[in-house]
DNA sequence: CGAAATGAACTGGTCCAACCAGTTGACAGG
DNA sequence: CCTGTCAACTGGTTGGACCAGTTCATTTCG
């Protein structure tokens, strides 16, 4: 066991966790009420406050709703939890995680070759430059998973900057911390067969070359977005 | 003046919303250190612990760095912050709003017209005909702008329901909500051109026989992507 | 008897005050 | 000059009190 700083978790955090759990595990049904901030804070054995800070949290999260006076209710997360709940969904077995990855992925490669198309048409030359940089930084050798995570996102990363939708660009900052979360070693084989440099050296230079069509193909080739063929396994 | 409840804003909300101003406004730089909690609860005028529950949100929401015994420190949101700050963007002025309701639009035609391939894929029956009932439910004639949007928020939640993929799903979410709360009339005349009835009828219809490929294609054109051809206007 | 007013007993919202637990930096000692 | 130390910050947590809405059983009046 290496040594390192102690995972101090803050108690408002952990209470969160739990309530998390309780809601995306199923437990709590949406309509159902909430135990009242006091009972929580006496189940966690925290103090009120705690609990305030996790339930604020929640209701951002679309998770509950809090109205003053009455009892706080669970909502359904389908309805009204937002993306960055996505990796929430992971730890609660509300989803099963491969499906998860799987969805991730999917919508990776719909934004990702449209964000190539965007980067083609309006890149300035030197979020271009940064493209074409990042390409070049792929391995030529295969590489541990962790890496090979680390500079896939940073390409599609510059790719995203350069097609200058801010959507995208949050987007993928939520996508790409699910996937640190979810942890890397859970995308490195779906991520390795399309990982080879060439083709993203290709794809580079296709958007360099402002052939917007070619950039779209591309991507969705690279990223395995079923594209001009419908073949319903 | 209408008679009605007054907005009765929690006091952590206002200071999650003054706080959000100040960061995405630009007046905090990111690296710049938050005065304390306690400057800040003077500041604003109100108690600690509301002020802590507002920098607990912008620290989800990725806009703060907090450490214990360290100083809360702004982070740089185009690197950190998630889908769900799109629309406290569209308030700061950090971008301008007409520029995120397009870049909104471009997402939601990359993620509806790949939402509608994988609808007419692996949709269950119950979900194809949500869909079709919902192509029916447009209006024959122009409408307001509101009861138009909320017509197509219902479509295209039956299409991402039957695409059965969780992250288009909760991101569908994070986008509708978004456009709520920029108002409707923001989107409105964009919509308008699409909004006619017969078309998605069509969409829907394509999506029932199973024509993954056709579906794409007419959702695409649906929303304005641009596909086959690569048209830098 | 039934409908309306009442009010106690909840709920969440806010505040004060104190103390714990890390970080920082100036300052004294080597 | 480097180094240890300690005071003065920072955020983290707690307790308790009170305000402000909601709920619902009870009471009161038509």
């Amino acid at each position: 066991m290496a040594i390192g700083p102690v995972s101090r978790t803050a108690v408002s955090d952990a209470v969160f966790a739990g309530l998390l759990e309780e809601i995306l595990g199923g437990r709590l049904v949406p309509g159902d009420p909430l135990p009242s901030e006091r009972e929580l804070a006496e189940g966690f054995a925290v103090n009120r406050h705690a609990v305030r800070e996790a339930l604020k949290r929640l209701q951002q999260s679309g998770l509950v709703a809090i109205s003053q006076g009455g009892r706080t209710r669970v909502q359904d997360w389908r309805q009204h939890a937002g993306l960055e709940s996505l990796v929430a969904l992971s730890f609660s077995g509300a989803v099963p995680p491969a499906k998860l990855v799987e969805d991730i992925l999917v919508m990776r490669a719909a934004v990702g070759a449209d964000a190539a198309r965007l980067c083609a048409e309006v890149a300035t030359p030197a979020q271009v430059d940064a493209v074409q940089r990042a390409a070049a930084d792929y391995p030529e050798t295969p590489s541990p998973p962790e890496q090979l995570v680390a500079v896939d996102l940073v390409f599609w990363t510059a790719v995203v900057d350069g097609s200058q939708n801010v959507a995208y660009r949050l987007g993928l900052n939520t996508l790409a911390g699910g996937i640190a979360q979810i942890g890397a070693d859970h995308f490195a084989g779906l991520l390795e067969e399309y990982a080879d440099r060439d083709t993203h050296v290709a794809l580079a230079d296709v958007i360099a070359a402002r052939d917007a069509r070619a950039a779209r193909d591309q991507a969705a080739h690279l990223l395995g977005l079923p594209l001009s063929t419908s073949t319903p396994r």
